[in-house]
RNA sequence: GGGGAGAUACUCAAGCGGUCAACGAGGACAGACUGUAAAUCUGUUGCCAACGGCUUCGCAGGUUCGAAUCCUGCUCUCCCCA
């Protein structure tokens, strides 16, 4: 007979495994002690400035998910009355103030999407429009404020930064208002534990503080570090914006993309962070691809496994599909077999324009084409240079100024696969939208 | 309230009567080399019916054959003194 099945570990397991995926910062003193007692509950809060999560997100998400791992519960809070204030920390200007259908429905939305990373049979969703919306401005005063020195909260950094350039009071409050979060959940969740950014620093030790002050608590922190790229431009932006998790904001495709196209040394960091691949398996892939770094052996093992995650089996399987034609060695005859149905499911995560087929016939210039037509290129110029620089192809094969598509160039009598440069690639439809 | 400085393209930053679509740097984009990487090198970077034309140098007027450059007013920003 096994005498058990389950013996429980030890809970800074969690602590260890979060340090070798680099995904540790800074603790408060005890955090670990405190965390190897036994189950706790920790929290990270999420602002729902927008109906979607970006790629910036997954970082705390991932904390939440290795909390559940450990047998902690994890508690993710939506900040449905916080963000309608504003946290000035990390930021240079007030912030726009958002109105609250429009926070009720990001709420809903970010909700939906952190189903597919905690198991909500154990983890908590919690808004804290729940407490604060019918808390009266005295009560708060009262019961929060008395309790914290403005010079306590004059020395935090986020503040002391906007001293000069100015801040509301509103965003001077959020502090206390975050505070009374933890406060909140360690006095009705058992949360002991906060997690987030490096830039939450502040906010989180007036919390643990509130706690010390008002309920005679011990509370923990800990924040996770700024993810950078090696190039020092920040995580997460493209060209094109941020890379979200709904498929409305950025496509499968794109998503997909956005992780195959990390450098080497990124893909190393961003495996250990986004993915919940051993130790042993993370660097048994980067040791095969070191062998054949043509292969994106990494690369690919990292985009997969999030895609997967956030777009599901399907979803990854269009994105490599799409990936395979754009990239591999499609060539302009295997494009040219595709049927339609092929083509659309294929294409949908590139971006599309319509050109009428009397316009297409009417072109005279390949260059107003794509700028005129349809808005590949900003303007007329630029489709030039661009061509004249060799940065164009049609259907897999360079094109140059001179050259012209006819209808004998279209897919299937309607399609042209429009490259533009090494990766951006768009789909023209010639027909009336 | 008094005094001073400034506003130029995506950003920083030259230019201070014609030769300015505007030096330079960064960024961005493209080409070569590669692995859809990094580094490096090269090119491009207001718009168009393009050896030419048009619109741009905070806003509105004015002087002049001619203004980003000079004058007047306005708006905004920063600094110093009360």
């Amino acid at each position: 007979m096994r005498p058990k099945i389950f013996t429980f570990e030890p809970m800074n397991n969690f602590l260890n495994e979060l340090k070798w995926r680099g995904m540790l910062a800074d603790s408060m003193p005890g955090t670990e002690e405190w965390l190897s007692k036994g189950p706790t509950a920790g929290y990270v809060g999420f602002d729902p400035t927008a109906d979607s999560l970006h790629v910036g997100h997954l970082v705390q998400i991932m904390l939440l998910v290795h909390l559940q791992r450990a047998g902690h519960t994890p508690i993710a809070l939506i900040g449905g009355a916080t963000g309608m204030v504003g946290d000035p920390s990390g930021k240079s200007q007030e912030r726009n103030l958002l109105s609250a259908n429009d926070i009720a429905h990001n709420t809903a939305a970010i909700r939906k999407q952190m189903e597919s990373f905690l198991d909500f049979s154990s983890a908590k969703l919690l808004n804290n429009l729940d407490w604060f919306g019918s808390m009266g401005f005295i009560d708060f005063i009262r019961d929060v404020g008395k309790h914290i020195p403005v010079t306590y909260m004059m020395a935090k950094e986020s503040v002391k930064k906007r001293l000069e350039t100015g801040m509301s009071f509103t965003e001077f409050t959020y502090q206390l208002l975050q505070g009374y979060d933890y406060y909140h959940l360690y006095t009705q969740h058992q949360c002991r534990l906060q997690m987030g950014g490096t830039d939450q620093w502040g906010n989180m030790t007036t919390g643990t503080e509130l706690i010390r002050r008002k309920a005679q608590g011990e509370a923990y922190a800990f924040t996770t570090p700024l993810i950078t790229k090696a190039d020092g431009s920040k995580f997460g932006k493209t060209e094109s914006g941020n890379i979200w998790l709904s498929p409305e904001k950025t496509s499968v495709y794109d998503f997909y993309q956005f992780w195959l196209r990390s450098s080497d040394s990124d893909a190393a960091k961003y495996i250990r962070i986004f993915t919940l691949k051993s130790k042993e398996e993370i660097e048994a892939l980067e040791a095969q691809h070191a062998l054949a770094p043509h292969e994106l052996k990494l690369q690919r093992a990292l985009a997969e496994d999030i895609t997967v995650r956030v777009h599901g089996a399907a979803g990854l399987k269009m994105a490599e599909k799409t990936s395979d034609m754009l990239f591999g060695k499609a060539t302009t005859e295997e494009l040219k077999a595709l049927s339609e149905s092929e083509i659309l499911q294929i294409f949908s995560g590139v971006p599309m324009f319509y050109v009428a087929p009397a316009e297409f016939q009417s072109c005279t210039e390949l260059a107003e084409l794509l700028s005129v037509k349809a808005a590949v290129f900003a303007s007329k110029s630029e489709a030039r240079r661009m061509l004249q620089a060799g940065g164009v192809s049609i259907n897999q094969s360079k094109v140059g100024l001179n050259d012209l598509p006819t209808n004998n160039s279209l897919i299937q009598g309607k399609y042209l696969l429009v490259q533009k440069g090494k990766k951006n690639h768009h789909l023209l439809i010639v027909q009336n939208s």
